[in-house]
DNA sequence: GGCTAACGTGAAAACGTTTTCCACCGGCCG
DNA sequence: CGGCCGGTGGAAAACGTTTTCACGTTAGCC
């Protein structure tokens, strides 16, 4: 069932039928309803791949992002899918688990196949060769998640969101604050988390906070439950993620600890299951779905255009604070400050602007 | 960058190019050579479209699933992902929220788009229009989770596995077992999962348990917390997914009840963060990402015979019980039976075949 | 020494669209 | 009455591949 056959039945040019289909108002409206009718008998459907091939663009939007597995992303690709399909896109997700080289052959695929756009989350937004490729291709993508000056982002500004966190848990009584992240070196994200943490550590005063780094899940456990055994253990532990945080608390249960009595645990995210978590995990709740929405209108009001999206369209999402049951005043040998009367959540304090030169391995 | 510019560049015609990188064998190795360096030196990549329209192959599993918020299909998508990126193959997912509209929208989208074939979860395996259009259109595809003896399903007996769950149970001295589970009508497996707990129920020589039914997630806390506080309360909970389980353990605590030394929770669906909660969550554990991998590789295989896969090709992976830390001994109060001695994983029994005729809303 | 087979390569057609001319036809204006 | 214009529709080229067919060369065989 091509145009062709349509035609035949119309009896009229292959010419004639595209019009009606693209530009109806170009064809007499007595024709325009033959036309239809066949069609509608043949029951045709315009090719894609040829339409595509013809006019390079195929109403498909990649996706790059690093795994399903964490919540985050799948909670933000089910709003990139919400998105795309009532504006009529097509979506193509490919996963890079962190690794640079799966970022560069996912976007090469992505545009052999001829996509329209990109939404993706890179390691590292400063030092990725995967967006220079796509600069250079004069492909139109956004960010989701990374922040940079240089680049079209839909981001929520989690340095500043770990600094508010950090002053919460010292209003709290807290003063042996320590951190837990993945590899810094993975991402940019960890990385800008991590200075909002210390920035908020210098503001209140204390001295520099330690990090503990977990490159491997499996020795997660161990690292954090040798530290929780020493006699200078930490009263609050900030995670990098909500699903680190979740870790985090079972292995300080593991550890003889009580959540939140003896050790606070707070992470970022803002996953869906950690509202029904018992203790409810604290954390900054990201608006995951809206920033997969987003981007992808983003993206589509760029192509309406003809444009690639800039750095101008940058957005920068508002997060909240959920207090939630994994934080609470810090043991009372701990001198403490009075608690601030709170409602449950707590607007973030204005954003900082994304980070102009994030560089790898460049830390404060 | 087209197939034509690697061939002036390596001063061969247009056909030894493309048979480069289709049928490598059918040229001499030096050309190949030549032809490679060139192809490399441009960065080129075939271009998609041009060879979808020729070979009408396009090399795009469609993908629908109900939700990405539920990490079951996450994990499951993340799978499909994999084993897709490996074999060259991209995806199209879509997602139907369990509403059979939009089921038989994403199927006619994914049509259009030339899709190779097809992995769908939907609500109702045996009464879907949606199945009835594919089979119709001699389309390939393959159920991820459903059960059906006249479809190609890639699953996990979770029928079996709830009898096996309640006679756990009953081994550990509860009587009182009380179902919860979303609307039944919703999904054939829900039913399923009623249908063997109801036969394990039977089997341990009980009255029929009780059901309750959670349509939204708003009731779901009043619903059970009123029945818990109930003096014949049950002292198991089996919960017909692991989503549910989580809710269910928070909703017994804020009534005032210990999980699991007051109330056994069990769940199905072994998500990846169950595996971190604490307690650690009772479940039986379904290879997500395998079912995932496997519809993968069933559809391709299939392709590569030029067929549709048939419900011979059907494959029922195996599940087993992960006994987790939200379920114990009933309280002392009910008679016990001695405790099986067990490693913690405990393997389903062999799996009931398919149901043939699940009809909404025949319930025993 | 001729015939066939196998091999390596190229020319050209085809896939199903969109789009750029271009032609035709009334009608209108000057 | 002649030219022009707006509305309508068709012919043909182009998008970038794969594939069929044919051709020329070399090798093997009787």
């Amino acid at each position: 069932m091509s145009i062709h056959t349509v035609a035949a039945h119309a009896g009229v040019s292959i010419t004639t039928v595209s019009r009606v289909f693209n530009r109806p108002d170009r064809v007499a409206v007595d024709t325009r309803e033959r036309v239809l009718r066949a069609a509608r008998k043949l029951g045709f459907t315009p090719n894609a791949s040829a339409r595509t091939l013809r006019t390079h663009k195929s109403r498909i939007l990649g996706v790059v992002l690093p795994t399903l597995l964490n919540p985050v992303f799948a909670e933000c690709l089910d709003g990139i899918a919400e998105a795309a399909d009532t504006a009529g896109y097509a979506i193509v997700p490919l996963v890079t688990d962190y690794e640079l080289t799966r970022e560069a052959s996912a976007i090469e695929r992505l545009l052999a196949r001829d996509v329209d756009g990109l939404i993706l989350t890179v390691a590292n937004a400063s030092r990725s060769p995967s967006l220079s490729r796509l600069q250079r291709a004069g492909a139109r993508y956004v960010l989701a998640y990374n922040r940079h000056s240089r680049h079209p982002c839909v981001s929520v500004d989690g340095e500043t969101a770990f600094t508010a966190v950090v002053a919460w848990l010292v209003s709290l009584g807290h003063r042996r604050i320590v951190m837990a992240s993945g590899t810094l070196a993975a991402s940019d994200r960890a990385r800008q988390r991590h200075r909002g943490f210390q920035a908020g550590m210098r503001q209140a005063g204390l001295p520099p906070g330690e990090l503990i780094e977990m490159p491997f899940v499996q020795s997660a456990a161990d690292r954090l439950s040798e530290r929780l055994a020493r006699a200078d253990r930490p009263t609050a532990l900030v995670c990098s993620n909500d699903l680190l945080a979740v870790r985090c608390i079972r292995a300080a249960r593991l550890a003889g600890l009580e959540v939140p009595r003896q050790l606070s645990v707070v992470g970022i995210d803002g996953i869906a299951i950690g509202e029904d978590l018992t203790p409810q995990l604290s954390t900054v709740v990201q608006p995951n779905r809206e920033i997969g929405r987003r981007c992808v209108e983003m993206l589509i009001a760029a192509l309406a255009r003809d444009a690639a999206p800039t750095q101008a369209d940058s957005l920068s999402l508002p997060a909240f604070l959920r207090e939630g049951e994994s934080c609470t005043r810090a043991p009372a040998r701990v001198a403490t400050a009075p608690r601030q009367p709170t409602a449950g959540q707590r607007p973030m304090p204005a954003a900082t602007p994304p980070h102009p030169t994030d560089t790898r391995g460049k830390r404060r």
